[in-house]
DNA sequence: TCTTAAATATGATTTATATCATATTTATTA
DNA sequence: TAATAAATATGATATAAATCATATTTAAGA
């Protein structure tokens, strides 16, 4: 359900959550070696969210990545979606077809709380309270 | 986290939990037609469930696979975690390296509670329970 | 004890995911 | 406006997961 390239972009925007801003972007080579995750592999997906207009950009030289105040205000969830794409979040976690509360698969219920329960939590919180957990010591960097 | 061999191992334990017991076994090419699961492949996960002693089978003429009442009593994260390994199951849904409460990274607190209340009801949850629930109507096959 | 029908063991192939490489475009600055 | 430094676009390669193929072992029954 979740890949690893969900949990390398959480890492890389969460650095640029905290290190970056309009006035100071960053490029690929100084997020990937402190995330410890491929540069080639993140460049990639840092352009994805780019383009989906979840993170921002500028090319050229003293270009970089960025976050804008706009970008900050995002859920996890909505990077997690444009990474995994809406259908592999919609899926349970372990169940066998398309099945809701009319017509459960067997293991229905046993998914279907810890799925919305993770949904919830995704949804709600926003880039710039997870870089304010980190910044207020409430969990731990390195990612 | 949870891989595609996990769900098609649900599907046919919960096949074998309802449609065989020791005296009426069941090959492989039955159990993978009605579960819509390659032959081949559905074959080598059972393979590995019954080297594991999860559920059981004979060779030969009248063989095939079946689940003794020990089997049957086995919860469905016994299965699970034959086909993900252990560390797969440990590691939280999207968190980034190992960490705990004393050690959250930033997103523990938002993975932690859905994955306990998955794992906590894997593991109440019996393979026979599952059965009754079908035979019962509480959910529904097909698979 | 021979034949047959089943699981088992092993490994090959395919497909998806992760990773790497490179040419192109764009923005800065001299 | 030329040189440079950055993201972007595209595609190639490597690795892992899923799927397929086949030879071997075991048990039943004639």
């Amino acid at each position: 359900m979740i890949s690893n390239s969900s949990k390398y972009t959480i890492k890389a925007v969460l650095f640029l959550a905290i290190n970056s801003s309009e006035e100071k972007k960053i490029m690929v080579k100084d997020i990937s070696e402190p995330i410890n995750v491929p540069q080639a592999y993140i460049a990639k997906l840092l352009q994805e969210l780019a383009k989906q207009k979840l993170i921002s950009s500028t090319r050229g030289p003293k270009g970089g990545f960025f976050l804008s105040d706009i970008d900050k205000n995002r859920s996890v969830l909505d990077i997690v979606a444009v990474i995994e794409g809406e259908r592999n979040l919609n899926a349970c976690l372990l169940s066998l077809e398309k099945c809701d509360k009319n017509n459960p698969c067997p293991i229905h219920y046993l998914t279907s709380n810890s799925r919305n329960i993770l949904m919830k939590n995704l949804k709600q919180k926003t880039i710039n309270e997870l870089a304010l957990d980190v910044k207020n010591g409430k969990s731990s960097l390195p990612l």
